[in-house]
DNA sequence: TGCACGATGAAC
DNA sequence: TTCATCGTGCAC
């Protein structure tokens, strides 16, 4: 894989916009931790918009705590959460601190050094050796970070309701989350 | 201090 | 449809 972090990591700008552009924008962008000297590196198929605290879907909506702190931060940092005790989570947080937005990675297309699946938040994070020591990580550094892919292939994005909120009312039914159509890794097409 | 439940995944 | 499994948030 051709790869150059220099000209390829997505900067801070990127993530400081609106989290419905930029989850658009990260379909397609590689997602990078490297392990053991050992980069594991996904293409993000599946994303999930969460505008803020008033998206009844969104953790931050229950306001500033010792968990969604992060989510309230400066954009272009890692919101790992630990879920249904066996699981974790990873976001990506958007637009300015205080603002509490952020874009959940559901899917990867395995690119390097990745085993087992990728399909779904989850396994995602499993994979991929992610979990709550990477927890307000900064994506802009070495070992962690998204980049934009060396050859970008055309796609077209699809939108549906996101998955297993169905206790956020309206906010349940609004098309938030975005993926790669026609790709076999998306977890729920 | 206790307890209900969840941005999941796998089995049945 | 059910269950594993535990941190978080809020009630008490």
């Amino acid at each position: 894989m051709q790869y150059n972090r220099a000209v390829q990591q997505l900067h801070r700008a990127f993530y400081d916009r609106d989290t419905i552009v930029v989850a658009r924008e990260l379909l397609g962008k590689y997602l990078v931790h490297t392990v053991r000297s050992a980069a594991r590196v996904g293409r993000i198929v599946e994303v999930e918009a969460y505008l803020g605290p008033h998206d009844r879907a969104a953790h931050s909506a229950r306001g500033v705590t010792e968990r969604t702190k992060v989510m309230f931060g400066p954009p272009g940092y890692a919101y790992v959460y630990f879920i249904y005790g066996m699981y974790h989570c990873m976001n990506v947080v958007t637009e300015r601190a205080g603002h509490g937005a952020a874009v959940l990675l559901r899917a990867l297309e395995p690119v390097k050094n990745l085993e087992g699946r990728t399909c779904g938040p989850g396994l995602l994070c499993r994979a991929m050796a992610i979990d709550q020591r990477l927890n307000a990580h900064d994506l802009l550094s070495a070992n962690f970070h998204i980049a934009a892919s060396p050859k970008a292939e055309p796609f077209v994005i699809a939108k549906r309701a996101r998955i297993g909120v169905y206790y956020a009312e309206q906010w349940a039914k609004r098309h938030l989350r975005f993926y790669i159509r026609g790709n076999p890794f998306v977890s729920r097409p």
